[in-house]
DNA sequence: GCTGACAACTTATCAGTGTTCACTCATCGT
DNA sequence: ACGATGAGTGAACACTGATAAGTTGTCAGC
């Protein structure tokens, strides 16, 4: 191949791939090598979206949709999982920053808190796929240390353990559990309505009534938070 | 591969897993091609707890243990999916029983919660990958309804709804939300923990550290427990 | 303008995956 | 003894993530 091929660079390297991919991007310029790096992550982000799942996503979509190799891929990214883990960590930060503002309201602890519970679900919520991309167990563990060390969910978690800490201080949250391990569990309480959120609404994109009896997403979310409020108060 | 091997037939009926797996499983008898269905998902969930994850046993693996070709899985199973929600939910029977087991002890309504609550958290850590692939998102969904219809899970929900509902009645609930919404929150607490827990394991055995300053299991069920109950109780 | 070095890629390929099709073989009722 | 049938196998397909080696455009220095 590439036997009576000219350079025609105008028209001859048209739609490499004609459906739907995007056609051959141009190379970059000798500096810019790092451009190609955000397009990529553009595309992941794009394409989890569309296909829910990162597992539904293969490294040879990405290439197709940027214009590239897939191997080029790998030129910014040491694997499929670091990729998927930038991209998602990049969307999180967001989520780091608006907890913080919601700490930062004024208010109650108790307000507060809310504030951060209602920003946290209404972000997970917004970003589902990859909220859970980030979330997803052990595969987490694979990502290189250095990477997790400045990971905005555990900045987000030391705010909500400051904010605990707070409320105990100022006597509005129960003083019979360390701050760490309510704060844990405040987590744990939003974090597993987020994921049973997901799933039922992931359930229901596949036209399969999956969880049939059970109250809208609204009702749940105001049931999880009230359940949150009365539950650091403490004092049954 | 493609190394155009003489099938050399003289000796071919050696072992054809060496190395580890079985070696070929005698062929059953005629009425009894349902005992290999019994034999695969045995060596499924074996897999599934050495392995961690789904994704990491493959349909070759699961085949090669029981000492049989990967196509005979599907003649009892549509696919992996499948595959692996059937393993899963023959062992998330026995959790729906112990939680109707819990239901049913005496004791005020917040008492059975809170055993309810502990026979949740202790089976799901007890059989973390198996929990996993049950509540694994959007993947559920593509299982065929009528598989579902009869989900244990959702046998064990309502058991939970019922629970919440008698509470009310007895006035040891509150009564600013509906039981069945009150019942996605106390269950999304405890699914939560689960997960929580269940991915810091997964980040250790990696040796890897993810979530650094977590209180320990222990200290975060009773947080979760303890959140619980006096969130259904309300009042704050 | 030319040239060599180097960044930015591509082509070809590997090993492994889920899955299917066509086929073999042992067992059973007759 | 024999044909039907249940219980499986072998080879192959269309994918996947990942790698090694080659190519090509661009820039600095002469």
């Amino acid at each position: 191949m590439t036997s009576a091929t000219v350079p025609d660079r105008s028209e001859s390297r048209r739609s490499t791939a004609p459906g739907s991919g995007a056609s051959r991007r141009p190379r970059a310029r000798k500096g810019e090598g790092n451009r190609l790096r955000e397009e990529i992550l553009q595309a992941v982000a794009e394409l989890l979206v569309e296909k829910g799942n990162k597992d539904a996503v293969s490294i040879r979509a990405v290439a197709k949709r940027v214009g590239v190799s897939p191997p080029a891929i790998y030129l910014h990214f040491a694997d499929k999982d670091e990729l998927f883990y930038q991209c998602c960590r990049g969307g999180f930060q967001e989520l780091s920053r608006r907890l913080e503002e919601a700490a930062a309201t004024a208010g109650t602890v108790l307000e507060r808190l809310e504030q951060m519970g209602r920003a946290y679900i209404d972000y997970a919520l917004e970003r589902g796929p990859q909220y859970q991309v980030l979330m997803a167990g052990g595969e987490t563990g694979e990502i290189s240390p250095e990477l997790l060390e400045d990971d905005p969910g555990l900045r987000a978690f030391a705010v909500l353990v400051d904010t605990i800490g707070e409320g105990i201080e100022a006597g509005e949250i129960r003083t019979d559990h360390d701050p760490a391990a309510l704060a844990v569990a405040v987590w744990a309480a939003v974090h597993g309505a987020v994921m049973l959120l997901l799933s039922r609404r992931a359930a229901e994109e596949a036209t399969s009534p999956v969880m049939p009896d059970l109250p809208p997403s609204d009702a749940t979310v105001e049931a999880v938070l009230a359940l949150v409020r009365s539950g650091v108060v403490g004092g049954s």
